[in-house]
DNA sequence: ACATGTCAAGAGAGCGCTCTCCGAAGATCA
DNA sequence: TGATCTTCGGAGAGCGCTCTCTTGACATGT
């Protein structure tokens, strides 16, 4: 039975009584042809149920109409549970949408799996492909980018090639994030950050360096993952090294929940004793114990912006190579 | 420069000095090709850096070596941060790359977007559909099915259509949770149930009247749609209505999260003056105050035998019409 | 009246691949 | 040694679509 039954364009055509050719041109909206003729292919299409074949299509056109959104399936980011790749996903699956583009969605876990990943994204399976949340120096993207294939990143790529991203204001979410801490009376002000291969890791650790550092405070850091079990890990070490920290920013707010009870575990009040900020807002946060006050970014915002350049890039424009959103500052009661 | 340069089959067949057949057995792992010709080929073939056009391969056998995975972008579940959603689609994800085939995501939001899967999937663009947590009932399934396209649901779909479909265990799960609230002396045991058109919620709450009756209890229920917001006005009233109660069974650990911070601030103790139970086992059950005690569903393995499933279906095998996967309860200080 | 311009619709050539024949070797048997 | 069989590789016909090229019909200018 396999195909049987599905009508063709030649079907279409014969049943309107004209050409393939002027089926295709209604079929892809064309401008010259008569209102009458129109009318009957339209008539015929709905008739039969026509559906264009795709491959057929893409043969022909070169185009495939979907892009891949490509994502390191071992990244704690992106398994945990901080909605960032839900978000990611709703942002670029909704400009997709509105394009009516499909999202190949590729997981490049494994050594086997980028493999796969760069097989069939260099084949141009896809008309362009979205990077999220890269892992250090991933060859790929410029890879990509050499044959011509547009690319977009989540995150300024960290070999510095020169590939279009699109990212949120880490530094300036972070530096109000300390400020805040700062202008409520915190001096003795830690960070437990996030890991050092990846964009967002380096650029909230820096944040914090340099707000910290322009007040004239010293910096004390621990080092996570972005996983719950990696903050409480690096807030007993902080509590072991710096007894005396009054406040803390978390560069994620998971690692800023299980900060919270690792500082409740060891007695410490929250924010009494010391003050604390996570980074992401994640839904949970308005439910930790106290709600946490933290940077908000606009995760389904990345999603879209991403894609839009994307799409612009295939389409063959021009785009400005990097794209920063703002982030801000969401006062609950932690801090 | 478009396909410049792209190697073609024919190019691969002139370098190695065959013809276009014989590369094609050799690239489709033949086996009547002469070991000495078979590797010149894939010299050819990795000289030239030759990848095959996927188009042009599904154009003539009729396949698309893609399956679509279907999810109602509206559902509360799918995006709040229960897990739910990503992990489905880690679970699909590892069975198709296995399978070396691709994962096209689609939502189905809006009517627009139902609309759009409907088209998509019923013009074979895809070699078969999972539909993940299905609202209501959905004609989309049912509708594939009959026009021969492989289908695989998240849940027993609830218009009764026999297809087939891959779940968890809900009821025995809530069964022992309940029996364990039982066991441990509470008595006046609600519950806040999830949304009357999700499986999820009808056979959770099911399972919970079940068990309640059979030891001889009333049923106490209040009904969210598995956010937190819906569980913690769920708590709220069941707090007002049966003031008395010792014991919650709450369909969701979103839910359960929230009512947890409803019972705080209503100065209930837990587990002391009311324990609480969850289900699903997501991460943050784990964290919250006190962790919470909760039904764990295998949610990746879901996935993973969806896919498996689906798989076996369009590859002309026939399958067992339902898979019920055990769900487990995790005993943590709530309850 | 004829030549020229304009526009709509048809003819036909592929896009790159798979797969069914078929024919050319070499192997086997009487 | 000749006939039959078995392997293995080539030729060629599409899969369904788009798009250029061309024709035909009609309007316009002189």
């Amino acid at each position: 039975m396999r195909t049987a039954g599905r009508p063709t364009l030649e079907a279409v055509a014969r049943r309107a009584g004209v050409s393939r050719a002027t089926v295709s041109r209604v079929v892809n909206g064309s401008t010259t042809v008569a209102e009458e003729i129109r009318e009957a292919v339209h008539r015929a299409v709905a008739e039969l149920g026509y559906v264009p074949n795709l491959a057929a299509r893409s043969l022909v056109t070169q185009r495939t109409d979907s892009i891949a959104l490509v994502m390191p399936e071992d990244a704690n980011r992106v398994f945990s549970d901080d909605q960032f790749f839900p978000g990611i996903i709703r942002g670029v699956s909704q400009e997709l949408e509105a394009a009516d583009k499909q999202l190949v969605l590729m997981l490049a876990g494994s050594p086997a799996g980028r493999e796969r990943v760069a097989r069939y994204t260099t084949g141009r399976h896809v008309d362009g492909v979205l990077f999220a949340s890269l892992h250090a120096a991933d060859p790929l993207p410029a890879l990509l980018a050499q044959l011509g294939i547009p690319v977009v990143c989540n995150g300024r790529p960290l070999d510095g090639a020169g590939l279009p991203y699109v990212d949120v204001d880490h530094v300036g979410g972070v530096s109000r994030a300390v400020d805040h801490l700062i202008g409520t009376g915190r001096r003795r002000i830690a960070t437990i950050a996030g890991p050092s291969d990846m964009v967002a890791g380096i650029e909230r650790l820096a944040g914090y360096r340099q707000t910290v550092a322009a007040a004239g405070l010293s910096a004390r850091v621990a080092v996570g993952d972005f996983t719950r079990e990696s903050g409480a890990a690096a807030m007993r070490d902080l509590l072991a090294q710096h007894p005396d920290l009054d406040a803390v920013f978390v560069a994620s707010d998971l690692m800023a929940q299980a900060a919270l009870r690792t500082l409740r575990e060891a007695g410490r009040r929250v924010p009494d004793d010391v003050a604390v900020i996570g980074f992401d807002d994640t839904e949970t946060a308005a439910y930790t114990e106290p709600p946490l006050t933290t940077v908000r970014q606009p995760i389904q915002e990345i999603g879209r912006q991403m894609t839009r350049q994307l799409l612009r890039l295939a389409a063959g424009g021009s785009i400005e190579p990097a794209l920063v959103l703002p982030t801000e500052l969401i006062l609950r009661d932690s801090a």
